[in-house]
DNA sequence: CGCCAAATTGACTGGTATCAAGCTACGTGG
DNA sequence: CCACGTAGCTTGATACCAGTCAATTTGGCG
């Protein structure tokens, strides 16, 4: 089965020791997801299809009938306010829903779009109340699924409000490189996949800002541009982006 | 029974003609949210309580059992980051949850304050599991309420994403309006029950800036102060505010 | 090769934060 | 009753971060 270009070649990537502290987590996060998707399987018998980077899955208006899961690739969700502004406003890796923020409007609030290759499993939301209703452990996994959206948006939401430009893109990539780490893929090196605006728009910050930004972390070293490419990252040093988010006081020249 | 103080008063609110366009929705939402609390109380006997501004719901790290639901009063939910730094991260009123985000961690990720005497409606968790499997139309329930919040976290970071200060607080106060007004409570003038703080916080602003807007809506006229109490918020033309909200370019000298 | 989108970098501007000085309301105790 | 302290709020002066405008470079692709 055809799966995302750049996400499949190491199966288990090479990890810095330090964030062996890490691993518990790590693997329970990949269990955590193949047993969802399991359930899924077993009990819906879900749509599955191959997308290629730049197909909508859904558009903002669109009546809504179905939910997605991600099983592999990279998604946008973007939103367009009454005045036209857009905005991404997630983004969307294995394991994750698409589809939910719809289910009280009747309708979606945004255009999810693939990133990349991806594979993503329809089911129509009928199927899935009566499949909840028969089998308890698919809707406790509904819930946690609903719940952990919720949660790591409140997070985005607080690093957004609160953080300067510096540690937004830190916090950023961090939370990037730990999502991608906690599926099984190679965090120490990866492609953002997102244009400088995009990023800029998701983090409430101009192109150019974020641009100066990377520049100023690649001088600090907690990252590094692959040459050729600058949009594929390598964090050389996990620990020290991870102290910078957390700390962001520490030896670097960036108050 | 007891109720908040301030929002039991009048049953049905003088509510400006322009806003009739919002009537269909506001009775809409007032029978969903009846609609809903007559469900939980059908399927699962809730436990229910008065607490009283200052109260605290539950806390960060507690473990979580259980959800509430308002049905009446005002609460805060406020998260801490590792290093120290507090931020609201949500407003709650009449109809909404508390809790949500907390199924899928297994503990809170927040404290919920009330800011209002306020009557809680409390299940536990597992409760709610087996009534859902079992009511159709409460699992119906419980998702749209967990979408629905979705839906008004997105927007939110989209507003304070993107908007400049005047516009954040401007949008806050126009949402914080059709919230009470959706409830049946009065609109044109309320009180906020949040410091400058608070707000500014909420907004990712200092309360410095919370003040200066205030006073700059003030005086275009989009809002005034109830003499006594600079807390207590008078909106004279509401449609001239929504107006500001959404074009934000109005003859107003709010650039 | 030449075009175009994306990215980088610099100079300048402007909106908010910060610092600081009062003001107001309210409760407490003399 | 008034003096006092405190918390919340307002307003002004200044500093600085990030936005804007602009010039240039880089990389991809027909």
């Amino acid at each position: 089965m055809q799966t995302a270009t750049q996400h499949t070649a190491p199966r288990v990537p090479a990890r810095p020791a330090a964030v062996d502290g890490r691993c518990d987590a790590w693997n329970d996060e990949q269990q955590r997801i193949a047993d969802t998707l399991k359930l899924i399987a077993a009990a819906l018998e879900p749509k599955r299809r191959i997308v290629h980077a730049g197909e909508v899955i859904y558009r903002a208006g669109e009546r809504f009938s179905q939910l997605h899961i991600l099983n592999s690739g990279f998604f946008k969700l973007v939103s367009m306010s009454s005045d036209g502004r857009e905005q991404v406003v997630g983004l969307r890796l294995r394991g994750d829903w698409l589809g939910f923020s719809a289910i009280a409007q009747g309708s979606y609030g945004c255009d999810a779009i693939a990133l990349d290759t991806a594979e993503v499993w329809t089911v129509r939301y009928d199927a899935l109340l009566q499949a909840c209703a028969e089998h308890p452990a698919l809707m406790i996994s509904v819930h946690e699924a609903m719940s952990r959206e919720m949660m790591r948006d409140r997070d985005s939401l607080m690093a957004i409000c609160t953080l300067p430009a510096d540690a937004r893109v830190a916090t950023f990539l961090h939370y990037w490189a730990q999502a991608l780490a906690m599926r099984g893929l190679r965090a120490d090196q990866f492609s953002l996949r997102l244009t400088r605006a995009e990023i800029g728009n998701y983090l409430g910050l101009t192109l150019e800002t974020v641009s100066r930004v990377l520049s100023r972390l690649a001088r600090a070293e907690l990252i590094a541009f692959n040459e050729k490419s600058r949009r594929d990252i390598c964090i050389p040093d996990f620990p020290a982006l991870a102290a910078y988010v957390e700390g962001r006081d520490l030896r670097t020249g960036l108050h």
